[in-house]
RNA sequence: GCUCGGAUGGUGGAAUAGGUAGACACGCAGGACUUAAAAUCCUGUGGCCAUUGCGGCCGUGCGGGUUCGAUUCCCGCUCCGAGUACCA
């Protein structure tokens, strides 16, 4: 029997899909492991080689802990709303619902051919009214919840409501939105409506009104981390600032306990730093400065209370609501004419451009707090409305925009540290002692940002405090395809709609109304009627909101679902959820760390601060598999002679370079005359995929592969008017006409070189030629290491590398490729070695067609190939090192097949160990070792010390440092045995030339050393 | 700018705890088998020098340091990647 991995890939996920060996048991004595894979977006593009990376570990990591006596919790599940179906909805009227529905599929066959043990009879889809129905309950309990910060922890409204009515809310210390205080004899004097309106200051998820991040191109407002740059993550559409009335999650509550958890997260360091500074919580002060002539004060947030003393002004943001009050009639013309200058740039220019130093006076005076010195207010876009107060105090000899801002508008730059040096900029550091600073006179910087606050806190005009960059959520999107918010509105005030789900009505068009309103604007029947807690007509009952929830909001606690995906009475039931508690390995990719990451970190809070979970971290572990990049080959070099009809024209010679950023760069050769044309040529792996050239063409090619002389032509689904591809040839063939080439084979070792026969044809000199040319024209490429992606032409599909070499190949091979975390560029350059391993794995079992195992007793030296690759997989397994693994298979193959041992007691063993990397083989040689049970419920084999040891070592025997020779001793020796041993030996006596070393180290069963 | 990573042969990458640098694989070269090719197998493969023999020297981005011994630890650089950015 030949292996034959196409038929076991077949034949296995066939017995699996009937048999479901992975099931993860719902009352099980067993220990819980719950390994978890970021779920997908289904897109219409399908997974390429990247996307499997990471399920291929966890999967190796849940059939390893099966064997090791655990329940394994391994599911898998679509994320399945979001823009891109939405965006192919609006063109082409098909439902979203379809296309993700299709989609889903092709990724379910996809990850079926891989040979994943995912439990599938749990999946989740956070587009199945059954499963957001859930999302909307959480949804409800954040609105019906308020963050009590004495007690650091979310708790109902109810319980806020209750104190309101007993004693207003002097004594409440909430996370809330500004409030007036109210008594109680107030609170119960108000009617419903304001009532209501005041407790969404306080709700976790509120209405505001508030600056977003609103995208035209999308027609919907963004979340922080979904704009990358002022640009839309998706799309990359410009992204404005708006004021709007929006929904949105008091996340910010939860600042300091995010950032607390991350200590006890064994996640990766730069995962974890990642959120913290989005957190970005900085200490400092809060403190007030009173406006000459008005009753207004100006607040201002700072890390350097220390440095009161240096502020010779302060700027607000273009934006404070401050300045139209204090700007004084003098003033006012500049100032408005700077605001309205600052408004017409959009953030993205103002990011662009941090260098120019810009804005305006006021004429608007503050008193110093402790001197009453009288403190010019200026305004200025380096203040940033959105972060601490939106104005600063400026100290222009401790912070460098603020010395930039004193210099460009000559405002005094007065010293507070001694010793600065402040003629080119400003001093931050935060070593060194005050001077010219009153009562902080001679005291270091630490010690004097204490007295500082503590003397404003004694005045009353200021106060220790802490600020995060972290802003709330904007939760609401002008969106069809995600979950309706369950809320209705009577005379403009929210309230909960309870009966759940509330499911998307159908539409006609995905676009925005003509007024402006969200898609669900254009559904008939979206209002809600109190009695029937019905859908009704519109205009029949009260308006629904019309946004739907963001992506992020199925997806913060999918997690959860998986334990109990059916329960119809709860998200999951109490005992699951206490059973299998959180995730115990998380394996995703890093481009989550401040958004999806932090959100499902915030939403476990939560539900735990509600008393719906005992843990408060959705995972443990997390481990960041890398990017399976592409390579885009691109030409460098092109050489063309286009040969008119009737002869060739070698005046066209011509010659480009494309430069990093994919940019064409035209480059003249010296003394050779002709027009220069440019070109560029895309392809990936072997077949070129496109040439476009700068005139507009694209061009058909005719490919010669010359070495054998054969012709391949390849053709394309593409529209485009020529279409090309190309193979690689030899380098051996190209005849390098231009001088420049022999430069460029110096500089890169990696490029490539073809030739190819264009039947296009070309412009030149402004007519269209047909090009006869055969064999004539050269290029030259360079490799580029880029995402991969459907547009950069460079995309891998798992499908081929599986129908060519089977499912365990890409397996082992996406392992060995490097450790799992690090960034690598796909190439099969390696694949044959892991293939050729596999067939070598194979026919241990098997001596010509016949299956040929031995009942005999192994040797030692077979025990210890097999208990030597027990133990390092083991270990490695649990360090997530799985392409050390692979190199411990191969070692141990290569070491049986050298003993030529084909006996059960070693290959049985090994084949468990294997089975959770190449899962469809061992289940095949598993079954021909005559077992009928799936080896998903063997037992992982023990490993044996003594199997490891050795009577012997060979010692290498050093001088200074330096191996010079090994000597073969007992490892019985004591060091001072080996000592004298060595010492004795006739070719250390020779090395030694008559000396006698000054010292021997030796450690035993390692090394010797001979110091000389 | 700041933060976090990283730099080892022609290539991807190994190297518990400071202890034989380059495992494993690819590629390449030579050989066997074959009419031929594929497949398979064998041998060699960090660089330089010597190869009539043993061998010798250098070598983990660069410069220092600690140590009997440094890819590993410390100090100072250079370059590359990722994240983030007027965050007061």
């Amino acid at each position: 029997m030949q292996y034959d991995p196409k038929e076991l890939d077949r034949k296995w996920q066939a017995e699996w899909a009937k048999k479901k060996p992975f099931a993860a048991l719902d009352n099980s004595e067993k220990p819980k492991y719950y390994v978890l894979d970021m779920f997908p977006y289904p897109s219409g593009a399908g997974l390429h080689v990247g996307h499997p990376l990471g399920y291929i570990a966890s999967d190796i990591v849940s059939r390893y802990k099966r064997l090791k006596g655990f329940n394994v919790l391994h599911p898998m599940g679509y994320d399945s709303f979001g823009l891109p179906a939405e965006q192919y909805a609006i063109q082409t009227g098909q439902h979203p619902a379809k296309t993700t529905e299709e989609n889903i599929a092709t990724y379910r066959r996809q990850m079926d051919s891989i040979g994943f043990s995912f439990d599938w009879d749990r999946e989740v889809r956070t587009s199945d009214p059954s499963y957001y129905k859930w999302t909307q309950w959480i949804f409800l309990k954040l609105y019906d919840t308020w963050y009590d910060k004495a007690a650091d922890r979310a708790r109902p409204i109810s319980e806020l409501t209750a104190i309101f009515s007993k004693e207003g809310n002097a004594t409440v210390n909430a996370h809330c939105d500004e409030t007036p205080a109210f008594t109680a004899n107030e609170w119960n004097a108000w009617d419903d409506a304001q009532r209501q309106t005041t407790l969404l200051n306080y709700r976790i998820a509120y209405l505001s009104e508030a600056y977003v991040n609103w995208c035209p191109a999308l027609g919907t407002v963004l979340a922080n981390d979904e704009v990358k740059d002022g640009f839309s993550e998706r799309g990359g559409h410009p992204v404005e600032r708006k004021l709007m009335m929006q929904w949105s999650m008091r996340i910010t509550a939860y600042a300091q306990r995010l950032l607390d958890g991350l200590d006890g997260l064994e996640w990766s360091e730069s995962l974890k730093e990642q959120q913290r500074n989005w957190i970005g919580r900085s200490e400092g002060a809060l403190l007030r400065f009173k406006v000459t002539g008005h009753r207004s004060q100006v607040e201002v947030f700072t890390t350097r209370p220390d440095t009161i003393f240096g502020v010779s002004f302060m700027v607000l943001a273009p934006e404070h609501e401050l300045v139209s009050e204090i700007t004084t009639a003098e003033q006012k013309s500049e100032v408005e004419a700077y605001i309205a200058k600052a408004k017409a740039r959009s953030d993205r220019d103002r990011m662009a451009d941090v260098k120019t130093v810009s804005g305006a006076f006021t004429g608007a005076y503050a008193e110093h707090p402790f001197t009453g010195a009288p403190i010019p207010i200026w305004i200025g876009d380096y203040v940033l409305a959105g972060y601490g107060t939106g104005a600063v105090m400026s100290v222009p000899s401790g912070d460098q925009r603020d010395w930039s801002f004193a210099r460009h508008f000559g405002l005094p730059i007065p010293s507070v540290i001694e010793g600065s040096e402040l003629s080119k900029g400003a001093n931050e550091s935060k070593e060194g002692v005050l001077e010219n600073s009153d009562f902080l006179n001679g005291l270091p910087v630490k010690e004097a940002i204490k007295r500082a606050i503590a003397k404003m806190e004694a005045l009353g005009i200021g106060k220790g405090r802490i600020n995060y960059r972290l802003r709330d959520a904007v939760f609401g999107r002008q969106r069809y395809w995600g979950e309706p918010i369950p809320i209705y509105y009577k005379d403009g005030i929210p309230y909960p709609i309870e009966k759940l789900p509330l499911e998307l009505p159908a539409i006609e068009k995905y676009l925005p109304t003509e007024t402006g309103e969200p898609p669900l604007g254009r559904a008939d029947i979206w209002n809600w009627d109190l009695a029937t807690e019905q859908l009704v007509e519109n205009g029949k009952g009260y308006p629904i909101e019309m946004s739907t929830m963001p992506g992020w909001a199925g997806s913060s606690w999918y997690f959860l679902r998986y334990m109990d995906p059916h329960n119809t009475d709860a998200f999951a039931s109490k005992d699951e959820v206490n059973y299998w508690q959180n995730v115990d390995l998380y394996v995703g990719g890093s481009e989550h760390a401040t958004g999806h990451l932090l959100y499902v970190r915030f939403w476990t809070k939560f539900l735990k601060d509600l008393g719906h979970l005992p843990f408060d971290e959705p995972a443990k572990k997390l481990v960041n598999q890398g990017m399976i990049q592409g390579v885009s080959e691109k030409i460098a070099r092109y050489d063309g002679y286009l040969n008119t009809i009737g002869g060739t024209d070698a005046t066209a010679n011509f010659y480009y370079f494309v430069n990093a950023s994919n940019e064409i760069e035209k480059k003249s050769i010296p003394n050779l005359p002709g027009e220069r044309h440019t070109a560029a040529i895309f392809y990936s792996n072997d077949v070129i995929t496109q040439l476009r050239s700068a005139w507009g063409r694209t061009y058909e090619l005719k490919i010669k592969e010359t070495a054998k002389d054969s012709e391949a032509t390849y053709s394309s689904k593409s529209d485009l008017p020529f279409r090309t591809s190309l193979l690689h040839v030899p380098i051996s063939f190209v005849d390098n006409h231009v001088a420049d080439l022999d430069a460029l084979r110096k500089d890169r070792g990696d490029f490539e070189e073809g030739v190819f026969v264009c039947t296009g044809g070309y412009w030149y000199k402004g007519e269209f030629h047909e090009h006869l040319a055969q064999g004539q024209d050269r290029f030259t490429t360079l490799p580029e290491v880029e995402k991969m992606s459907k547009s950069k032409w460079n995309v891998v599909n798992p499908d081929d590398i599986i129908s060519k070499y089977g499912a365990d190949t890409l397996r082992l091979y996406e392992m060995f490729l490097g450790p799992l975390e690090d960034a690598k560029p796909w190439n099969t350059n390696g694949i044959e070695g892991t293939y050729r391993f596999l067939r070598k794995f194979w026919n241990l079992f098997h001596a010509g067609d016949a299956f040929a195992v031995s009942d005999d007793a192994p040797t030692k030296a077979e025990l210890k190939a097999l208990h030597a690759t027990i133990r390092k997989v083991e270990d490695d397994i649990e360090k997530l090192s799985l392409n050390t693994s692979v190199s411990q298979f191969m070692i141990c193959v290569n070491e049986l097949t050298e003993l030529k041992c084909n006996k059960r007691a070693i290959l049985e063993p090994l084949t468990i160990v294997l089975s959770s990397f190449a899962p469809h083989i061992a289940e095949e040689l598993w079954q021909q070792l005559g077992h009928t049970d799936s080896i998903s419920f063997a037992t992982y084999p023990k490993f044996e010390a003594a199997h490891l040891v050795e009577d012997s070592f060979s010692y290498p025997i050093s001088f200074n440092g330096k191996t010079k020779l090994q000597l073969e001793l007992s490892t019985s020796l004591s060091a001072a045995e080996v000592e004298a041993i060595v010492v004795a030996h006739p070719e250390v006596i020779a090395r030694l030339e008559g000396a006698t070393p000054k010292k021997v180290i030796v450690v035993v069963k390692r090394i010797v050393n001979v110091v000389v």
